[in-house]
DNA sequence: CTGCTAGCATA
DNA sequence: GTATGCTAGCAGA
């Protein structure tokens, strides 16, 4: 029995939720490896047994290729802390660590199974990686114990449709991206296969090279010399000289004292009352839930299919503290959904109540008015008190029915964003990370893409247990999550005083929708037409032949190839860039480049805007309704999608026509107030910077006065240029610049951007002092925050790569700034609603752009709205330098700037 | 049909 | 140099 040890540690440590110890060790990685072990122990009666990890430092594969992993990251810390106390409790639970200096796990494995195999044992490999398929033989099986996988001969062959003997072929033509080896560009598991069936062996493929069309022949003929030397590293050494014998690895007993030890240490607690029975006790499944001190349990689900069965959910409900909820929607546009079903978690049960289930063969169910007319008031009492995960889809949902969701207390997907905003927080996810629970997903009941069925089609057990288990989850979430926020007074105000209250506006936004002149942008779309087609044919007359302008593969083919253009800089992956810098350069000396320009920017204004938002607009309303996602953007910030209405355009004359379609109705004027200069105000108030303070205070032009201040020249004296690098510099101080980039926009030598730099911090000494502050903070705490107090965590800060480290600090530079600009136009959303529910105004808020509130005001009502949503925005929070907002008006967007 | 890349719109 | 979302093209399966 081989098993490799440093591939369960990887995948324990990313498949299990964190585990800590009561000393807050992390124990995850070392509690998934040992039950791996564990498990083994009892599925297979081994005679000789041996965990083998990786060594650190070099092998010989580093020697013969030095790119060898070169694109694997550093070993996370709460993984690398775990490697040492493991080595020792495998030791402790009594199997021989086999750790080689200088050579893989792989090649360890390979040589004790190929010494098993001369003596005739039969030999199991117990490994999460496929790679080591390679080994298996007719005495040799290849087991993934945390998959339940079990390969021998023909498993390989019909997993990989090649024998094990073709494997390290197999794996050639793939690549590795883990190892960092690459393949033959365009070949996947499919072509591979396909190939050596066809040729027998990768030796073949290469000596039939020429025979392969297309660009995949193409890819696999530059790909010739390597091939061999990818095998090579592929290939597992049989014979690496190994200080221990089968002999030594003989199994013994495990002492009990020892694992009693070992399972106190790291809080393995149901494993410790097994040890302390005296071994008398059969070992543990792997499949039983992590051993948590704090891990909830699942509520039992039941289904509710009539009468007497609402009658006693709802004298439960009303009697429950907190209730989860979850609704069954059809899918699409949040605004068009129609409930399927309610789900409801409380005490100790969960309740899937089905509405609309019509397939063949569903059982009877209670109509959805009658369950609405029953449920109304329990939704709608605000003293009921009701989480969810995204509580704004509910929300739509029941309001899609005419019932306004009352009592909606917490919701799990904020509390994460507030806790955690820097990791992932799908359902699921939360449900495995904080409550080490496996939750049925919409896709596993569903389906996912084109064979995706209505969830009315779904059998109505199965939509049970996912909907139930949802409710469930959110319930048993908010329980882990929330008492964190509340011990956090900085994350407390966040949570309670921003994000929660802005949901509801949230909502409220995307349900007044703005009003779009769809007429207007469709007679936009047929100009834009009309004038592509004329510079397309200009640029076909340039280029000599017609090509697809929209294909950045035939423009470098055009211009690089037969045009001998000269090449100014390489995509990511490798290509000659044809993006608006490049063609910008070229423009100057060819007319080609320039007509490129030109149509892309009439197609980008017509594909994405005038023909699409058109098809956005809302049947029953009449208007668009875009949905914001309160949790995307890490520093606090909204993020608006289908349609997305923070990007329309507004630098080109051109573009700001789209602003024209945005309108306001008869007797309505469209109203936009946004902050001006916000990010660079709270960097004055921030950093505390005398200079930059007095020129806001003066209420001079920002960019001007830093001008006369780096060149030295009196304000009045400041040419265009000056203030136009003035610009770049406060910008560039914004996103954590560096000299590269401020050279770049401004077209100018880097010495000299970084001569204006020195010159900007020699003015700026409070500025300069706060970005030193801000990534000594990021490094040393890890976070940083913004002056609402919310917290953004940047684990990269500590990353070995130092592109990754130095994109962490520029991160940490700018989050503050983007961040409490984010909390501010928040607050001020939460008081503008406010004061217009109170006055009981008609006006609505129609749009968010970061800076900017748009809003859809009755005439009558114009004077009002102007002057108390500037003064509600200004005087949202008291910085050191005061805000100052920017009101216009006008029947459509582009007049209201 | 799906997922990725290049490119580009916003603050 | 920060933070996003969307589209067309294209290759893989």
């Amino acid at each position: 029995m081989l098993v490799d040890g440093s591939s369960y540690l990887y995948r324990a440590f990313h498949a299990l939720p964190e585990l800590r110890n009561a000393k807050g060790e992390p124990t995850g990685a070392i509690y998934g490896v040992l039950n791996m072990l564990r498990k083994l122990s009892t599925d297979y009666k081994a005679q000789a047994r041996a965990c083998v990890f990786d060594a650190r430092g070099k092998t010989f594969r580093d020697e013969v290729y030095p790119d060898y992993k070169a694109t694997r990251s550093a070993m996370p810390e709460d993984l690398s802390a775990q490697v040492e106390p493991l080595l020792k409790a495998v030791e402790d639970i009594g199997w021989p660590v086999l750790v080689v200096d200088g050579v893989e796990a792989d090649d360890v494995i390979a040589t004790l199974a190929e010494e098993a195999k001369r003596r005739g044992w039969r030999t199991v490999i117990s490994t999460g990686d496929k790679d080591l398929t390679q080994l298996v033989d007719e005495r040799t099986l290849w087991v993934n114990t945390m998959s339940n996988e079990k390969l021998d001969v023909a498993g390989v062959a019909e997993k990989f449709g090649v024998p094990p003997e073709r494997i390290v072929d197999y794996l050639a033509l793939i690549g590795d991206q883990i190892d960092n080896i690459p393949g033959v560009a365009g070949v996947g598991p499919g072509y591979a296969t396909k190939w050596l069936k066809e040729y027998g062996s990768l030796d073949e493929v290469i000596l039939n090279a020429e025979r392969f069309t297309g660009t995949r022949g193409e890819n696999l003929r530059k790909s010739l010399d390597w091939l061999p030397k990818a095998r090579g590293l592929l290939t597992v050494k049989r014979d690496v000289p190994l200080n221990v014998t089968l002999e030594d690895l003989a199994v013994r007993a495990a002492d009990p004292a020892r694992l009693r030890s070992v399972y106190e240490r790291f809080g393995f607690k149901t494993w410790l009352k097994e040890a302390e029975n005296a071994g008398a006790a059969p070992v543990e499944p792997a499949s039983s839930p992590a051993p948590k001190a704090d891990a909830p349990q699942k509520r039992p689900i039941a289904t509710v299919l009539d009468e007497p069965a609402l009658t006693r959910l709802l004298a439960r409900l009303e009697r429950a503290e907190l209730v989860g909820i979850e609704t069954v929607r059809t899918a699409g546009e949040p605004m068009a959904a129609r409930l399927v079903g309610l789900a409801f978690a409380f005490e100790r049960e969960a309740i899937y109540v089905p509405l609309g289930h019509g397939y063949a063969g569903a059982p009877a169910q209670l109509g959805l008015e009658q369950v609405l007319g029953a449920l109304r008031g329990w939704l709608q009492n605000a003293g009921r008190r009701k989480v969810a995960q995204n509580l704004k889809l509910d929300m739509h949902a029941l309001a899609n029915h005419g019932i306004s969701l009352a009592g909606a207390s917490y919701d799990t997907l904020l509390e994460s964003y507030v806790l955690e905003a820097h990791e992932r927080r799908e359902l699921g996810v939360l449900a495995t990370r904080h409550c080490g629970w496996t939750l049925v997903s919409a896709e596993e009941v569903a389906g996912k893409g084109a064979s995706r069925i209505a969830f009315s089609e779904v059998e109505v057990a199965r939509a049970a247990d996912y909907a139930a288990g949802a409710a469930d989850c959110a319930l048993a979430l908010h329980d882990l999550l929330f008492p964190r926020i509340r011990a956090d007074e900085k994350l407390d105000f966040v949570y309670e005083k921003i994000e929660m209250p802005v949901l509801p506006v949230l909502f409220r936004m995307e349900r007044n929708g703005v009003l779009l002149d769809a007429a207007r942008l469709e007679a936009q779309s047929h100009e834009l037409g009309k004038e592509m087609l004329e510079k397309e044919q200009q640029a076909f007359a340039a280029a000599g032949q017609p090509f697809n302008l929209g294909s950045p593969k035939q423009i470098r083919e055009i211009l690089f190839e037969r045009q001998k253009l000269p090449v100014r800089k390489k995509t990511p992956t490798g290509e000659p860039s044809t993006d608006e810098d490049v063609l910008a350069e070229l423009a100057l000396d060819h007319p080609l480049p320039k007509l490129i320009l030109e149509v892309r920017a009439l197609s980008k204004l017509k594909s994405t805007y005038t023909d699409k938002l058109p098809r956005a607009v809302h049947p029953g309303t009449g208007r668009v309704h875009t949905t914001y996602s309160q949790t995307t953007a890490v520093t606090g910030r909204l993020a608006s999608n289908d349609p997305n209405l923070q990007n329309i355009p507004i630098r080109t004359p051109q573009g700001r026509r789209i602003r024209e379609a945005f309108i306001a109705p008869p007797g309505r004027r469209i109203v936009s107030a946004d902050y001006s200069q916000v990010e660079l105000r709270i960097m004055a108030h921030l950093s505390g910077d005398e200079n930059l303070r007095r020129a806001f205070q003066r209420g001079d032009d920002v960019h001007r006065a830093t001008a006369a201040e780096v060149f030295g020249v009196p304000l009045d004296k400041v040419t265009a240029d000056e203030r136009r690098a003035a610009k770049v510099i406060n910008f560039g101080l914004i996103y954590g610049m560096s000299s590269f980039g401020v050279a770049q926009n401004l077209g100018i030598e880097r010495a000299t951007a970084q001569a204006y730099i020195d010159s900007y911090f020699a003015r700026y000494p409070g500025v300069k002092r706060y970005m030193d502050q801000t990534r000594e903070k990021a490094r040393s705490l890890g976070y940083v925050e913004t002056v609402f107090g919310r917290r953004l965590w940047l684990p990269e800060m500590k990353s070995g790569a130092p592109v990754r480290r130095q994109a962490a600090e520029r991160a940490a530079i700018n989050a503050p700034m983007q961040g409490t600009a984010a909390d501010l136009i928040k607050l001020a959303m939460i008081a503008v609603q406010k004061r217009l529910d109170e006055k009981r105004l008609k006006t609505l808020l129609v749009m968010q752009v970061h800076d900017e509130l748009v809003l859809e005001v009755p005439e009558d009502e114009l004077e009002d709205v102007k002057s108390s949503v500037r003064s509600l925005m200004q005087e949202v929070a008291k910085l050191d330098v005061s805000l100052v907002v920017d009101v216009g008006v006008g029947k459509n967007w582009d007049e209201a700037h």
